[in-house]
DNA sequence: GGGCCGCCTTAACCTGGGTTAAGCCCCGAG
DNA sequence: CTCGGGGCTTAACCCAGGTTAAGGCGGCCC
């Protein structure tokens, strides 16, 4: 086994054989990414996936007038890839970049699927993927319908703590759906009421 | 078997064995709910859910302020629950209120795990629910991201067309995340245009 | 060292949506 | 028929955040 740690923490999401997992490994491969390089870009099929060794990634979406809005940050021990466009079969809308220097272990969607065929296991650890993802894209829904932006902020850092200094105040901000400007106004005025 | 509309709607969606669908439809019982009736409050366990046979629904949550806010509207051939409750087995945070005279299919989560254990059909449907379920939830996010209120108006008209009429306005401003003032003058401010 | 670039801040002005309050229209109960 | 209430609209005023533009600051390359 060449991956105990990523191995115990999967294991511990949803229960997994040790040889299902060996053979896991077997299809993967690591992938070295520099800062600003990408995983994925809009147009590439959305057929693959990783899990995150070491870095920072931000899933980021071009809207139709050329804004940027940001989805998702992932770090350590997440899952980065186009997970809406995986599950539909279409290709990215979606650019994946990392934000440091990364390593990644990455997976084909087709060689999943295959696993899934020889034990139910993977489709155990699948479902409770799509079941988390959903999850978490429901809180974020909340948190657009009934919070300010700048109690968005507070609950971004409460919530991504592990973040700190490693993504910049505009990525942030694209994440909360607010501009960079808006961001350091309300990051200002927090100063101020702090004193 | 008593609702082979639903079935067909249902195996459409993800295969499913005929003898398999008679099993559930025994642990199944029909409800019947009048405008304005409950069928989950805050609080209940969150472990039924149904699917529509008649009628519309409104999924609402109140935050801590005492806003409602609009999380999903359900209509005929969808399913109504709490589901971020329900997978995480904690009562439901959500009132599921009928907006018409309804009926549903009642199901309890329990019963649906004991199919699960007799056939895989249902463990593939149940992911491939929650798929679904993340699909929709990650294009309303994008919605909130690069839409204004006035476009994620216009782009809800085209994706519930069917509830024309049925749903009251100020419960339209409620799931884009406005005030009903704000939507009234965005509709006059559009029909002004128009003109 | 100097210049440049990436990132953040600040300011001035504009606009969309929130808040409050008044008023309208329709409908159903008495 | 009248009254009252629910749902929608309009207006006046306020504020958060968008837009544009200028400038600061640190790091990096030459």
């Amino acid at each position: 086994m060449k991956y105990p740690k990523l191995f115990e923490h999967i294991a511990a999401f949803s229960p997994l054989p040790e040889g299902e997992w060996v053979k896991a490994e077997a299809l993967a491969r690591e992938q070295a990414l520099e800062k600003r390089a990408l995983f994925l870009r809009p147009g590439d099929p959305a057929d693959r996936f990783g899990w995150v060794l070491q870095g920072v990634f931000r899933a980021v979406r071009v809207s139709a007038r050329g804004e940027e809005s940001i989805k998702a940050f992932r770090a350590e021990n997440q899952l980065v890839g186009a997970y809406a466009e995986l599950l539909q079969r279409s290709p990215s809308m979606t650019t994946i970049e990392a934000l440091e220097p990364s390593r990644v272990l990455v997976f084909h969607a087709r060689d999943l699927e295959a696993l899934e065929a020889g034990h139910a296991c993977w489709s155990r650890l699948a479902r409770r993927v799509a079941e988390q993802h959903y999850i978490l894209k429901e809180r974020r829904e909340q948190e657009f319908l009934d919070l300010s932006a700048e109690e968005r902020l507070e609950r971004f850092w409460v919530e991504h703590a592990h973040l700190h200094g490693r993504v910049p105040q505009r990525d942030v901000a694209a994440y909360l759906g607010i501009t960079e400007v808006a961001l350091s106004r309300i990051v200002s005025r927090r100063r101020k009421r702090a004193e």
